[in-house]
RNA sequence: UGGGGUAUCGCCAAGCGGUAAGGCACGGGACUUUGACUCCCGCAUUCGUAGGUUCAAAUCCUGCUACCCCAGCCA
């Protein structure tokens, strides 16, 4: 039997797909991705997002972009820039093209006059918390409201009243006729309409009456032609809605589409909660919507995480029907594998400790060439300057060495990258007994390339000349909740008695006091040309990404991810 | 207690009656002027559970259990 060569990656969303086209139910495959104009995206949203765009494309068809914005009362302009912003960022193209539910606001009108008409829908009087007790329980069944058999004429008159802002909101509600006693709660008789004086965002005041998503979703589908509608989980018990809306308008809608779930996805110490999310904003806890710590698109931009390390990732997770939460090691990872590869190396000290390099000729200053990346020679190379004083970073000394500690420490000896090999002689302390300075004696027969380099020596440093360097300011970031089941013992012997699930919810308690940590550092000045966006990898302290809140003065990056680290592990066990 | 779903390694996830892919994480080793990268090696006799059918079951049948979603004039 022969191997495969390339092993074919599908899933149950493809094989669906597959079987429609295969039965001649669908001729081709047209995906949309329908977010909603009131907040921005997320690496939650990628999934779906991705899911649509991948589906059409593996199928050579086309995605659109539309927007749901069928509640005035949520949805701004801004999101939809902002949005598209995004999309364009990751490097999907709506080539189905761009529409918007509002667009659809005539086309359910006519629907829902027609379905009045044949009665299917009427103008119900209840109020909100009437329809409520009338829709019964998940386990009992609902009853008929005492306006569902009112005379077309006048379920037909009211609608258009609605129409015309001559009934307040809330007196009335457009319903479809289906089933009140159906097991389905979604099948007891959905709204259709309300009535809302709010002005939107793209119709202005041109409405006053706003489908409902069951209600103009599905149209929305069919009118662009959609053949895959592919959306998460909840929505499962909503199809047969879904399905009893594309039948009964069928006779005024180009096609029907079929709607597909798939699990949403879930990461491990992330938020991904629109509400919550808009919590830490409003709340202050972030800095905005971009704060680098923020799971949404623009922050991960701004963090400098890449559009091929987020679509990696997606595509590693995987599509399936179980809920799931990934580990977030696992997008730390993509970034990783992107960013080594394409990234140039360079050389800042965050957490600086001064060292005398005792031997070194006084006004010495000697030019290091570095390359930028050890295994890409192509993407060349920059000078570092090595003066008599510099800084390495505090962890990397210590008077006495750990068990397995290789870095510098007093009679030891340790290389500099790109430079020379140094040895620790003494040092100096403060009151608290911090290192202040250490003392330490140059092998000047070792400057990097001469053969007095060719010694073999266990631990190499980066470092910054003391006297030629810029200042840099790093932001170092830890995810924004603590881990699961982590030191809330305090708060868990006064809540001993609530509910898990509230508790769950309550993801305060989890934030994590530690998410930014900001150093004050030097990195080497052939940084000084960096612009906002710019990444490099800072050697062995990870990756960084300037930020746009940089001045002429003071860089500031942002760490995206560290490198990993197997000392840190080791010491910790 | 009604309806709709889901259960395969710590986390994702293939598998579709023929005897458990892969990735991440983790552990060990080699290499190393980044304790990074790279490279080897290891990592489910077992598929929520109990039965049944079969020469053969994660895959079929039956019962049970756990978890998720639904009672917005939100999407």
């Amino acid at each position: 039997m022969g191997m495969e060569t390339t092993a074919k990656k599908t899933n149950f969303i493809w094989d669906f797909i597959q079987q429609d086209l295969e039965s001649g139910r669908y001729q081709s495959v047209h995906t949309r991705f329908p977010p909603e104009p009131n907040g921005y995206l997320h690496i939650g949203h990628c999934k779906a997002l991705v899911t649509n765009f991948a589906t059409a494309e593996h199928f050579g068809g086309l995605t659109n972009l539309r927007f749901d914005d069928t509640n005035p009362a949520k949805e701004e302009t801004e999101f939809v820039d902002g949005i598209m912003e995004d999309i364009r960022w990751l490097g999907f193209d709506w080539k189905g093209g761009l529409f918007f539910a509002s667009e659809y606001y005539p086309k359910c009108y006519e629907i829902a006059v027609d379905w009045i008409e044949r009665g299917l829908a009427y103008v119900d009087e209840l109020s909100a918390e009437e329809v409520r007790t009338y829709r019964g329980t998940l386990t009992a069944p609902g009853k008929n409201s005492p306006w569902r058999d009112r005379p077309v004429e006048e379920s037909l008159r009211l609608f258009e009243e609605m129409k015309a802002g001559k009934h307040p909101e809330g007196s009335l509600i457009l319903r479809m006729k289906i089933d009140m006693a159906s097991p389905n709660m979604n099948m007891r008789d959905p709204a259709m309409y309300r009535i809302l004086f709010k002005e939107h965002h793209r119709t202005g005041k041109t409405w006053c009456i706003y489908p409902m998503y069951d209600y103009a979703h599905p149209i929305g589908d069919a009118l662009e032609g959609i053949s895959h509608s592919l959306c998460s989980l909840e929505y499962e018990d909503h199809r047969p809605l879904y399905d009893w809306v594309v039948n009964h308008a069928q006779n005024m809608l180009p096609s029907a589409p079929r709607q597909i779930e798939f699990s949403r996805l879930n990461l491990t110490r992330t938020i991904m909660s629109k509400r919550y999310l808009r919590m830490l904003v409003e709340g202050g806890y972030v800095s905005g919507w971009d704060d680098p710590r923020m799971p949404t698109l623009c922050a991960l931009r701004r963090r400098g995480y890449t559009p091929a390390a987020i679509r990696d990732f997606i595509d590693r997770i995987g599509v399936a029907k179980a809920d799931s939460e990934v580990d977030l090691a696992l997008l730390e990872h993509c970034v990783r594998e992107d960013l080594g590869e394409t990234v140039p190396r360079a050389m800042a000290v965050l957490k600086p400790l001064k060292v005398v390099l005792t031997n070194w000729p006084e006004d010495f200053r000697d030019e290091l060439p570095m390359e930028n990346h050890p295994a890409h020679p192509e993407m060349g190379g920059h000078t570092s300057v090595m003066t008599k004083e510099l800084y390495i970073e505090q962890e990397d000394f210590m008077e006495v060495p750990a068990r397995k500690y290789f870095r510098l420490f007093i009679g030891g000896e340790v290389r500099l990258k790109s430079a020379y090999i140094i040895k620790a002689d003494s040092c100096d302390q403060d009151e608290n007994g911090n290192v202040t300075c250490v003392y330490c004696t140059v092998d000047m027969d070792s400057r990097n390339g001469s053969e007095g380099a060719k010694r073999k020596v266990k631990g190499t440093l980066h470092w910054v000349s003391a006297a030629e360097n810029l200042p840099v300011e790093a932001r170092l970031y830890e995810p924004l909740l603590m881990e699961e089941n982590a030191e809330v013992e305090q708060e868990d012997a006064e809540d001993a008695s609530a509910p898990a699930a509230s508790q769950k919810k309550d993801f305060l308690k989890r934030l994590n006091p530690e998410s930014l940590e900001v150093c004050h550092g030097y990195m080497e000045k052939s940084l000084g040309d960096a612009k906002p966006g710019d990444t490099y990898q800072f050697l062995r302290m990870g990756y960084f990404c300037k930020d746009p809140d940089s001045t002429a003065q003071l860089a500031v990056f942002n760490r995206v991810v560290g490198l990993k680290d197997s000392f840190k592990k080791a010491v910790k066990a």
